[in-house]
DNA sequence: GGAAATCGGTACGGAAGCGCTCCAAGCGCG
DNA sequence: CGCGCTTGGAGCGCTTCCGTACCGATTTCC
């Protein structure tokens, strides 16, 4: 809203610094140094970040997209470690100074985000001090989540994990509505399709939320957090105010409108 | 052995340098330094390295110890998410500009370590850059190990998840004995101790391990790793080179003679 | 408008592991 | 030397979730 056109014309239709934490904290001459050096893309639903292994070329930014972590398993299966949403970056093994991760990364909530080449972010990473910080903040907070799931994943039931990535999830899209099977959440939480059902339709019949076909909706966000295990509560605190980054209100429907 | 002394009479018993593979890195002021700067310990059974959200004064460098870092739950149970041992330090939160953790530490096998301020730690870091480089290799194989372990604890039965934690603590320890109570190993695994009992079991008429009234020792390494879930070789593979710094025979003994 | 694909509900046998209890053997301490 | 604690073995009912299958409902695509 306010911040509407820092560059003129350049101004893209989102507001990368308004939309992206880690992007907020760029002022002045490395704001510029971002906003010339990168781009605003679509990302697509199943969309590719980075393959494991293999060299990491480009750091994205979120705005409206949400981007997971998987760990691949060896007889095919996969299960989610990690969520990126607008709080965040992708950029997380180029920050401590790899080329790639032993991970995949891919689009899980189609949206914008702010993309950038690897060597300018770490160009930025050199130049700027509070760029620097706030990165280190959110790597603390990133690794922070990365023990509570392993915590969780071996604690919890498919109920509370259930609660729980929809409620981080919505968190991230900045929208209480969005795309999502009973299939592709059960892979993400590394639990069959009709465990996730059986919890879905508990959650559902409580009224916490609302789904159909493939669109979720979080109906009762409080019932949600009441319902979910402390893993959450935990998790999104170590992010502190970094999820408060809010969305512009075009940005909601952005997410919701792009089509797979 | 051929690294006797480097420091004449005020050269501990235990080689610093040779013993933690991030000592190792440190080369002559840098060196001197840490050496000035730190003392060695003898890590008790249990001893608190840290407790969760207090303020990290010490970063500790395992010799022949190991650490585990663990999440505590709401309901009082705890669950382990990170080892640390000769190849790593307790300062990784520190290494992130923290200066706590949501998590707590303690010791899980007594032994000798290397101590020191964390703020001796902090210019270290500051100083030296392949310590600073050498630190950033070992939190990349850390945070990956912790998306490993995050898989691993969904996926994986308690069966695999056992031999897993055996070799991995055998790695870590530099011996193929050490004390651990299946009660123990249940809490580490967040698993019930009965449970733990016939997974041990099984491991135990197999060949690969033997056990009696809280000492285990790995009879069959190749079994075990043959038996175990992938996650124990992707996640050695990461450490890469960092686990095969030798310890030197008075260390194995240390770790063993210690008693509790 | 109809075919095909996707999505969600449901069921069900079975495995894994929880939660608990009881017990025996070994060890440590007085 | 014996008492008591720790450790480990074993059993058992129960819950959760796996693995799989089938089928109806909805959406999409032609």
């Amino acid at each position: 809203m306010s911040t509407q056109a820092y560059f003129g014309t350049q101004m893209p239709k989102y507001d990368v610094f308004e939309g992206n934490a880690i992007l907020a904290c760029l002022k002045g001459k490395e704001r510029t140094l971002a906003l010339a050096g990168g781009e605003m893309v679509d990302v697509k639903l199943r969309q590719t970040i980075y393959e494991p292994e293999e060299r990491i070329s480009e750091a994205y930014f979120p705005l409206s997209a949400i981007l997971s972590v998987v760990a691949r398993m060896k007889d095919g299966g996969m299960i989610e470690i990690g969520t990126i949403g607008r709080e965040g970056t992708s950029a997380v093994p180029l920050l401590m100074g790899s080329e790639s991760s032993a991970n995949e990364s891919f689009c899980q909530v189609p949206g914008k985000a702010w993309k950038m080449p690897g060597k300018t972010f770490r160009s930025l990473v050199d130049k700027s001090q509070p760029f620097r910080e706030f990165l280190n903040r959110y790597l603390q907070a990133y690794v922070n989540m990365l023990g509570q799931l392993a915590a969780c994943n071996r604690l919890h039931s498919v109920y509370e994990r259930c609660a729980r990535w929809l409620l981080m999830t919505g968190d991230r899209v900045g929208s209480n509505e969005f795309l999502l099977t009973h299939e592709f959440l059960g892979i993400m939480l590394g639990s069959r399709r009709s465990g996730v059902t059986v919890a879905a339709a508990i959650l559902q019949k409580a009224g916490f939320i609302h789904y159909s076909h493939g669109t979720v909706t979080i109906l009762d966000r409080p019932g949600l957090e009441a319902t979910t295990c402390e893993c959450y509560a935990i998790t999104t605190g170590q992010f502190g105010d970094l999820l408060s980054v809010r969305p512009t209100a075009k940005d909601t429907n952005g997410s919701r409108s792009a089509k797979r």
